[in-house]
DNA sequence: TTCCAGGTGCATA
DNA sequence: TATGCACATGGA
C-alpha cells in the first residue's frame, strides 16, 4: 500500500487512498485545498498530499505520525468487498466515495472540535477552529499548531464567543476544565460503552458527538453517529423515523463493526446531492 | 423572514 | 426515561 522515502510517504493506489474523499467526507476540519495540493493540521503536525501517476505522495514532518493518521495499514479493499457483501444497496456511495479512509485524529483536538460542530454547519466549524489554533496555538512554521490543553486553558468564554462559537463558547470552556482530571489516554483500553460514557461526561457532548469522537478519534467502527444527513439517509433507504437513538440502533444492529465505514459513506454521498 | 447546519442542556412529567 | 424548548451565528 505505501512506502516510505524520507519525509515522504509514498502511495501507490488510488482506488484505497483520495485526498479529496478523505478530508471532505465531514471526519476533519483541519485542512486547506491549495491549487495542486490538500494541507493537513492535525495537533501540532502538518502533511501536504499531492497527486503522482499512480497515486499520491505525502510530505510530512513527521513520518509515523500520519502513517497512522490516515490508517494505512488497514486493507479498505478488504473493508469495501465486506461491506458490500452483506449490504448491496450502500454500492452507490462505495462507488462514490472509494477512496474514504477513517482517520485517527488527536484526541483533544477531536474532542473540541465535534463539540463546535453541534447544530452548525461545516464552512462555520472550519472557521472557528482555525480561529482556536491562530489565537492560543503555537505558531510553527507556517502554520499554527492545535493548542493543548493547557494553552487552551488560557481561554476565557468571551474569547471563544469573539471566534464565533456561539453558545458553545460555554461548553468548550468547561469541558477544557473537566478534562484537567481526565486521562483519556487510557481510555484506549476500555470497552466502546465505557468511552462513550465517560465522554458524555464531558458538556457540549452528548450523544452523536460522543459517537464521533469514538469513530474519528478512537477508532471504533461500531458505532453510527446520526445527524441530520444520516436521518436523511435513513428516511431515503429505510422508513419514515424521527427518533435518532431509534434510527442509531436500528444501524448499529444492521451494520454492527462496519457501522463507521457504512455511516461516513452514506454521510460523504448524502452531502454530495447525489443520492 | 424563515429555515437550516455533523445537537445538547435543562426543566418537566 | 422521554419530550419539548432555548440556544449563537450566518448563509440560502
Amino acid at each position: 500500500m505505501f512506502k516510505i522515502e524520507g519525509n515522504k510517504i509514498v502511495i501507490n493506489n488510488k482506488n484505497d487512498f483520495n485526498p479529496m474523499h478523505i478530508l471532505e467526507c465531514g471526519q476533519v476540519f483541519s485542512y486547506k485545498k491549495q491549487n495542486d495540493r490538500y494541507v493537513v493540521y492535525s495537533a501540532g503536525l502538518k502533511a501536504e498530499i499531492i497527486e503522482t501517476q499512480n497515486g499520491f505522495e505525502i510530505t510530512t514532518n513527521n513520518v509515523d505520525y500520519f502513517i497512522n493518521y490516515f490508517d494505512l495499514n488497514t486493507n479498505y479493499s478488504d473493508v469495501k468487498k465486506n461491506l458490500l457483501y452483506n449490504h448491496k444497496f450502500l454500492e452507490d456511495a462505495v462507488n462514490f466515495g472509494y477512496g474514504i479512509r477513517i482517520l485517527k485524529q488527536d484526541i483533544f483536538e477531536t474532542i473540541i472540535s465535534f463539540i463546535v460542530s453541534a447544530n452548525n454547519n461545516i464552512k462555520r466549524i472550519t472557521q472557528i477552529l482555525f480561529g482556536i489554533r491562530q489565537k492560543f496555538g503555537k505558531k510553527v512554521d507556517d502554520y499554527y499548531a492545535f493548542p493543548t490543553l493547557k494553552e487552551l486553558l488560557m481561554g476565557t468564554v468571551q474569547d471563544f464567543k469573539d471566534l464565533g462559537a456561539g453558545y458553545r463558547a460555554e461548553y468548550i470552556y468547561d469541558t477544557c476544565r473537566q478534562l484537567i482530571n481526565v486521562d483519556y489516554n487510557k481510555w484506549a483500553n476500555l470497552s466502546t460503552d465505557d468511552v462513550k460514557e465517560q465522554l458524555l461526561k464531558l458538556k457540549g457532548v452528548g450523544p452523536k458527538v460522543a459517537d464521533c469522537i469514538l469513530l474519528f478519534a478512537f477508532a471504533r467502527q461500531d458505532v453510527f453517529p446520526v445527524d441530520t444527513w444520516i436521518e436523511k439517509v435513513y428516511n431515503c433507504y429505510f422508513q419514515k423515523e424521527s427518533n435518532r437513538k431509534t434510527i442509531r440502533e436500528n444501524l448499529v444492529d444492521s451494520f454492527k463493526e462496519y457501522s463507521g465505514y457504512a455511516q461516513q459513506y452514506l454521510f460523504y454521498y448524502q452531502r454530495s446531492g447525489k443520492i
